[in-house]
DNA sequence: CATCGATGTCATTTT
DNA sequence: GCAAAATGACATCGA
């Protein structure tokens, strides 16, 4: 069965229960996101091709979006802007948006707050204006870092340059367009055999576009996102080039991640393509879980044992979307290291069989010869018993000094060694010609 | 365009 | 009887 589409996921979503617990100004996040996903879609805004957008209403209307209100990004990046500030995360350490008044979560073209840089949604903010920043040059860059103090932090800091590397990727996304951004949604799908969504999943495919997932992730495991999450901005790139340029073009850290990747689960260079494929589906559950806002890492929601888990979860308060979307985490997580080592099992049984089946035909191969041999041996050694056989009749006489013929006798040995010479054939009703031969006919 | 290998996922079975 | 692991089957992707 296919997977749904967002429409129905977007309508199963809103028939799900109030979660248990959610707070309100968070339902009233997700009720105003569902609000504008109904709007773009009644309006038919093209919101890729809508190139004749106010940066500057949007560089505003963005430093006020939380995390989770995205759609100005997409906008700002199909501009064909370069998003610059992508990294700047370490400074953001928010991630929930509860923080942020609810009044500003909505998008509304005409009452755009003033900006104002304490909320720090400095990702979005940076990002929408990196294009212009770009474009002016450090110099001019510095002096409007000076104007603007959200910006100081990020100009001065050393990431930058470095940072502008991953705006490369970012930009090829943009300028892909809806294309690339299919191509990832494409990805996304990976197994037919998906047939329930929750939560996050809807979500995911309705509202989740690469900016607030690379944020709002980052912002969780700064750490680990590096990787999957510029490859992730480079895909359509990285389609079109060898392997060696991708990694050229990916930040240092970043082809130092994948190779050590790739080398630390003994993957060739080669290779390491198929698994950025893997990275990325890899981090689907983590887009849901940050969709759903999971607070902490999908990793430990695989890997911790039962009692860890079982004793992590009691930490937080979850609702039960968050705690099925997390039983689900873990169950994949689980099942697909669980493949992975049956397959890795499988092979090893298979390689184990061939070799056992190898050694087994040199064995038989050697048992012929020496069948053979035996055989050889056993003629020969009936040869030998024969002419014995012969020698030691020719030498037997009776009484009268004749030799016994061979057709009426032979020799018979008993179990105890003893050899007599018994007669072939009697006639009936007369005795044996001749007596046995005692022990001491016997050779 | 068909094929193959690798992988993730789900359903089911086994432990 | 239940949970976790193991496995078969299927879909997808890239080569």
């Amino acid at each position: 069965m296919p997977p749904c589409p967002p429409q129905q996921g977007r309508t199963r979503t809103m028939l799900l229960p109030q979660p248990v617990g959610e707070s309100g100004p968070t339902r009233e996040m997700e009720l105003a996101w569902q609000e504008i996903m109904s709007i773009s879609e009644l309006q038919g805004l093209d919101m890729q091709n809508e190139n004749s957008y106010d940066t500057a209403a949007v560089y505003c209307n963005m430093s006020h979006m939380v995390p989770g209100s995205s759609y100005g990004l997409s906008q700002t990046t199909l501009d064909g802007t370069l998003p610059s500030c992508s990294q700047n995360l370490s400074i953001f350490n928010r991630h929930h948006p509860e923080v942020v008044p609810p009044e500003c979560q909505r998008i509304s073209a005409a009452a755009i707050p003033p900006m104002d840089p304490n909320y720090g949604s400095a990702t979005y903010t940076c990002m929408l204006i990196s294009s212009p920043l770009n474009q002016m040059g450090p110099t001019s860059m510095n002096q409007m870092g000076t104007k603007n103090g959200s910006m100081s932090g990020l100009l001065n800091d050393p990431m930058v340059d470095q940072l502008n590397l991953m705006d490369i990727g970012i930009a090829a996304d943009s300028l892909m367009g809806s294309q690339a951004c299919k191509t990832q949604e494409d990805l996304e799908s990976d197994s037919g055999l998906s047939l329930n969504y929750s939560d996050a999943e809807s979500m995911e495919m309705e509202s989740i576009d690469h900016g607030r997932l690379c944020a709002e992730y980052s912002e969780l495991y700064p750490m680990d996102y590096h990787p999957a999450q510029q490859h992730y901005h480079m895909l359509p790139s990285l389609q079109e080039m060898p392997i060696t340029q991708n990694y050229s073009m990916l930040p240092p850290e970043t082809s130092q991640a994948l190779n050590s990747h790739a080398c630390a689960r003994n993957i060739p260079v080669g290779k390491a393509k198929q698994y950025s494929r893997i990275e990325m589906t890899c981090n689907r559950d983590e887009r849901r879980a940050v969709a759903m806002k999971i607070p902490f890492a999908t990793e430990n929601i695989v890997n911790l044992p039962v009692d860890d888990f079982n004793e992590l979860l009691s930490k937080f308060q979850l609702n039960e979307a968050q705690l099925a979307l997390i039983r689900d985490i873990r169950r994949r997580g689980k099942n697909k290291v669980a493949a992975q080592n049956c397959r890795k099992r499988k092979l090893e049984t298979i390689l184990y069989l061939e070799k056992d089946l190898n050694k087994l035909r040199d064995e038989r191969e050697k048992l012929l010869l020496d069948r053979c041999s035996f055989e050889k041996t056993i003629c020969q050694m009936n040869q030998k018993l024969n002419d014995l056989y012969r020698d030691v009749f020719r030498m037997l006489k009776d009484k009268e000094g004749h030799p016994y013929s061979s057709e009426e006798f032979s020799l018979q040995q008993t179990v105890d060694g003893s050899i007599f010479l018994v007669p072939l054939k009697r006639e009936n009703g007369t005795e044996w010609p001749h007596a046995p031969v005692d022990n001491s006919d016997c050779c």
